[in-house]
DNA sequence: CTGAAAGCGCTTACAG
DNA sequence: CTGAAAGCGCTTACAG
């Protein structure tokens, strides 16, 4: 019998199916004998619950979803990490990619829609697609934590959980000027990506208490990856050969453009930090090896992960999150070879 | 009215709840004035139906579960890519890390036996793991497909997608003794991976068919990691303290380790290529931009992705596979600057 | 083209 | 402690 239902376990044992389910859900409640006897028997048939059943008949499904922007980015991994150690082995984990590869919106509303899942953790998740995600949750009454990234104004309110983007990049790009750096180039993320948008802000208002001059060449439009990365910089050292200044500094929104920026440098002959200072933002494990080693900012990407999850459990089982809308976690400046103080 | 029931639709429609279900399922059956109305209040409830039911109802759930290693792997992303292009859709996949951080096999079982996918993509799960998945998907007649790593013997027969990784390492080794290497040392992944099995195989293969010595220290077990490759190598510089002689070249079972390695040559001011040739595997995208950019073993990732999709979605619709149960798809030899002949 | 009805496998008050 | 029964929301032969 491949996989036999409550049905033909309870004949099988001789009781009703009420007490095959009680037997498999709250064994207290049975007589020894009789739940010696039916587990036995679920033993010999190599019984499971079908499970879609059980979703059905309880209106739960003990999962949440995770969506990430890739499965490629090494940040998540820590996050992850963190979300699973909360969790606890209560709730399952289902990831999704958000990002350029990832499905059409309509995968991943369909699974809230369907519920499918009893919450979502949202990191990272490009703009448009954001938004209509935190749409549907709030229709469906879905708890749903953001991570990672601030939320935009018009959606203020729900939980979330990141670091002070707009803070950490102003303390970075402060950091380049006390080298004594005055042209410095942001190459920022896609324009529709709120961490991005936070982490350019500071850039900006730091260059202008720094008493800096920014004009449209000052930050530069990229894609977060690392090939996005060195195409930016071969744009920007490019000036090499029609005589233009150089920046004497790059800080790029995550460290993947910044070990493209790193890559391109050396293809140009620019050493770093000798002649350009670099930074780059995430400190992803990538970030500690490279050559030099890289200047970044660390998030604390575990803690997020782990206050995300418990949040999210909160919301799911006392039926509405009560901590503050925004949890600002501690950000640090790491400080490694790819940066010098200008001679 | 929240989440209306087809119950409610047909009361609202004036219909039976078996009309309203054929407008969402099968609208050709239904005549067009009922249709029009039907969709209408639809709309107006914004109606969508209870994926539980439907997947009890229909005992299925259109959903494929892919296994990774773990979430920060850049590899898999081309992977997933392909996963999904494959796809077209027409599933939904699921994502879970198997790996270190990974759920215990417990909840991933769990997801196997409640039924609740239809399909399994395994790839690199460590040996424990990947075995419980495939009995326990052999015991439901889950269709199942590995892609990245060959099959233990016992577990053979199974549709698989990989590269010929033993070939590769050989490949890659004969390469490094086409260069004057003698000395060499392969730094592998932890022993209960099957991949790195293959490649460890390959590597002695090639250096016994050259006619180089090998010995204990001829292979190094470390975890695939980048800080795991940066411990490695810690410890093979070690030698430099002691007098022992250092090898001239190291090839690292994929490429995080070897950028580990490379960060710890750095350290120990061991110029790469200069003094040490190194090699990494997988050729990720962090292999073509470090400095030296990186010689490696390039596997086409994105098609073993779109392959092992095509072929699960055969053997769910098709009921059982009919390809070859190996598939090797090609890999290629990636000569970047991080190797050189010893003069 | 439409409706009445059975049934998917389970859980859970309710009664005893 | 145990069983009979209702019902979760849907799909689908069957009959008309």
């Amino acid at each position: 019998m491949a996989n036999p239902t409550i049905t033909e376990l309870a004949k099988l044992a001789g009781v009703s199916i009420a007490t095959v389910s009680r037997c498999v859900n709250s064994p207290e409640k049975v007589g020894k004998k009789t739940l010696a006897r039916v587990r036995k028997i679920i033993e010999e048939t190599n019984f499971s619950p079908n499970a879609l059943a059980q979703n059905f008949r309880r209106g739960k499904t003990n999962i949440i979803l995770v969506i990430i922007h890739d499965v490629g980015n090494p940040l998540f991994s820590a996050i992850l990490e963190g979300v699973r150690l909360a969790l606890a082995g209560r709730y399952s984990i289902i990831l999704t990619e958000a990002g350029p590869h990832g499905p059409t919106g309509e995968t991943v509303l369909g699974m809230l829609v369907a519920r499918q899942v009893e919450g979502v953790i949202l990191l990272c998740a490009p703009l448009p697609f954001s938004r209509k995600i935190v749409e549907m949750s709030r229709a469906r009454r879905l708890p749903i934590v953001i991570g990672l990234e601030p939320l935009s104004d018009d959606l203020s309110g729900l939980p979330n959980v990141h670091i002070d983007n707009f803070r950490a990049a102003h303390e970075a790009t402060s950091y380049l000027i006390s080298l004594g750096h005055k042209n410095i180039v942001f190459v920022s993320g896609p324009k529709n990506s709120l961490v991005t948008r936070d982490r350019e802000a500071g850039f900006l208002s730091a260059m202008r208490d720094g008493g800096l001059e920014v004009d449209k060449a000052s930050v530069r439009y990229s894609d977060l990856s690392v090939n996005g990365g060195l195409n930016a910089a071969n744009e920007i050292f490019a000036g090499l050969f029609t005589g233009s200044a150089l920046p004497t500094a790059i800080f790029c929104a995550n460290d993947d453009m910044a070990l493209g920026v790193l890559s391109s440098a050396a293809r140009h002959h620019i050493p770093v930090p000798g002649q350009l200072s670099l930074m780059g933002f995430d400190d992803t494990c990538y970030a500690a090896v490279s050559t030099p080693a890289l200047s970044t900012v660390s998030q604390p990407a575990r803690d997020i992960g782990i206050r995300a999850a418990e949040r999210l459990l909160q919301a799911i089982e006392m039926q509405g999150d009560h901590g503050p809308a925004n949890e600002i976690l501690p950000h640090r400046l790491v400080v490694r070879q790819s940066t010098r103080a200008i001679p």
